[in-house]
DNA sequence: CTTGGCACTCTCAACCCGAGAGTGCCAAAG
DNA sequence: CTTTGGCACTCTCGGGTTGAGAGTGCCAAG
């Protein structure tokens, strides 16, 4: 366990570097990041032998936290002030000086409890997500619906409601549903003749159901010519909802534990927050992790400035996708200062994401 | 338009007080106010002839600003501070003291552009509302969709999805969509020698459709009865989404701009908004409103200890319903510090309510 | 290589102090 | 009777100072 790899994201380098360190100076850099994230306040060479009995004086450590600045993974915020980790730092500590433990049976009961007790076709079980995750890791935490790459068309119906509009609610073939007003007017024009009763969008829908099986929007916009009137009209409307779909990687998203980054100290002047949550709004960034998730499954930490946004470059991003290999993709992660609690954070996105790739495999196949 | 009333929570005090106030009380109450809320810093008498012309000597503002207090519109963070108006001070600034306008012709065309950029079906333009109400007011902005205020059945779908599973999918009489993967495996044991394919499907969903349209979940319950096997399973189901539905007031919020909160000097210690996005989360909070909102249309405000809610005591929320009368009723507003631009906020949560009533009705009535 | 000693640096909290803004009161003026 | 200028008083806030404390780097001895 201890020995798993987090995607570094700068190549081989910090790796063969923690080769090179001594044994002392991967204790003393251990200590430092605990230390630090315990208490963050930076931490001198006598507080920390105090703390972690080390077994050396005040003044070994400080050599090696010398040796430590020099290598770029502990810096200094003035002189004669304690060290803090640096961004390589962590990098290094969650490569492989983190001891990370699994998550304890108890705590892990409790979520799948809490799973068991919320419907699995809503959205609330997403929401649910996000609390375990921002209550666990007192983070922010930031869950995505599982969506197909690519949408099929599954099954389609058409409503005439009270109000006399005309609904299409399409069913996809991973089993989200979308939905869209027809325009009246628009078909009333070119089927003047119709009268748009449930009897003749029954009729519609049974010939679009039969024909339109399994396909995506390009076949479904060739297949339109060849359906009778009013089913070939709405045929178009659903193409493009699939190609909405397909354009749409990344939709809802559901946060929850803003106030729990708002409450460590790195943030406590809220305006420093603004560049984070604006980024977060715009869902082109949760986006562009996506290939970086999929290429390889499991969990993925980008600490500080290795995030290429540069809003991001105050916190730590600890994601993994989850989600029906090769069908359905979503993300759930957690946000935080680069001060974070990684060895608690890590398995619990990991566990999360496991636990959600099982409900929704189980549930898909529960019955197959 | 300046007349407008709105309503006052606690019976008739204020208004009662309004009359007794002398004209000069009213313009340096007022002036109090409009120059606090620009500045955010306690105004004095001196400072106070100086920015507004007021005619007369800091001395008589001073004698004017002492009555003032005497009557618990202003109070006095420390003597030789200035003054800062209290709520009550809020509330009649609010009620008869404010040159309230409508918003601007261009402002309320470039609002009207950007929701017809948007397709009404989705929960995009509920986001946008949240936006749009954020960006202009500077605060907070929440936003809930549309529900009509008891569930009917509309229309429903059985679904054969790839995976294996059942889906229903029921569409509402106000237009909103549900969903629900069928529990197969009770299916089964209580009708062992269904396929369960989709043809069947069809032939279940065609009899609901016939026999429950326009029904709430009482009257499915018992009309479940008579609807032959698999059908009377799944009506069941549909009865039970009804019930979901009415149970819950307020689903989704939508909510934008707490950065802008953020950035109050008020709130700048970002762990003083917590028990306000604690509660924001909370979805019962915002169904307090509902009965208030409903019983009289058009905007409300409550201020600061005005809200029953202790976490509210800090903010002022400016909210109105809007929907299709009788049929769909959402929230929206905003939440902001107790110092607010009321003048601004109001007139723009009118505008959005009444846009978005106009909206919701054109669309549903555009075929009628 | 480790360690104790030592001189040095820098922050931080406490304190003081004066400037500035504001108040309340009062007596004189309108 | 209201308004106003004057005046004494109060309180905050920013700046400057200072001493304690923590931490460092270096060096020579163990």
């Amino acid at each position: 366990m201890t020995s798993q790899r987090h995607s570094p994201r700068q190549g081989g380098a910090p790796i063969r570097q923690a080769l090179e360190l001594t044994d002392r100076q991967r204790t003393v850099l251990r200590a430092v990041v605990e230390d630090y994230v315990f208490t963050a306040v930076p931490v001198g060479s006598k507080a920390l032998v105090g703390r972690y009995a080390l077994g050396v004086s005040p003044a070994t450590v400080r050599s090696a936290m010398a040796e430590l600045e020099a290598l770029g993974l502990l810096s200094h915020p003035h002189t004669s002030a304690g060290r803090v980790p640096s961004d390589l730092g962590y990098r290094l500590y969650v490569e492989s000086l983190m001891r990370e433990a699994e998550l304890d049976q108890a705590d892990r009961l409790m979520i799948r409890h809490q799973f068991s007790q919320v419907q699995l076709t809503n959205n609330e079980w997403l929401r649910l997500a996000a609390s375990i995750l921002a209550g666990s890791t007192r983070s922010a935490a930031v869950v995505t619906p599982a969506r197909s790459r690519r949408a099929h068309f599954g099954h389609v119906q058409l409503v005439a409601l009270d109000d006399g509009t005309r609904l299409v609610v399409l069913v996809l073939g991973d089993g989200n549903v979308v939905q869209r007003h027809l325009d009246r007017a628009a078909l009333q024009r070119e089927l003047p003749d119709s009268p748009f009763d449930q009897a003749e969008l029954d009729h519609a829908a049974a010939a679009l159901n039969s024909e339109l099986g399994g396909f995506a929007a390009p076949q479904v916009r060739r297949r339109a010519a060849r359906l009778p009137r009013l089913a070939a009209a709405v045929a178009g409307d659903i193409a493009a909802l699939l190609e909405e779909a397909d354009s749409v990687v990344v939709e809802d998203v559901f946060t929850d534990g803003i106030v729990n980054v708002l409450e460590q100290p790195e943030f406590a002047e809220g305006s420093r927050l603004r560049p984070v949550l604006e980024v977060l709004q715009r869902s082109d960034f949760l986006e562009q992790l996506v290939p970086v998730l999929t290429r390889s499954g499991g969990v993925h930490v980008i600490i500080g400035r290795e995030n290429s946004n540069d809003a991001m470059h105050e916190v730590s991003l600890i994601f993994a996708p989850y989600g029906a290999p090769d069908r359905a993709l979503g993300l759930l992660g957690v946000l935080g200062p680069t001060r974070m609690r990684y060895p608690r954070a890590i398995p619990t996105v990991r566990y999360l994401s496991t636990l959600m790739n099982e409900l929704i495999t189980s549930h898909y196949g529960e019955t197959q």
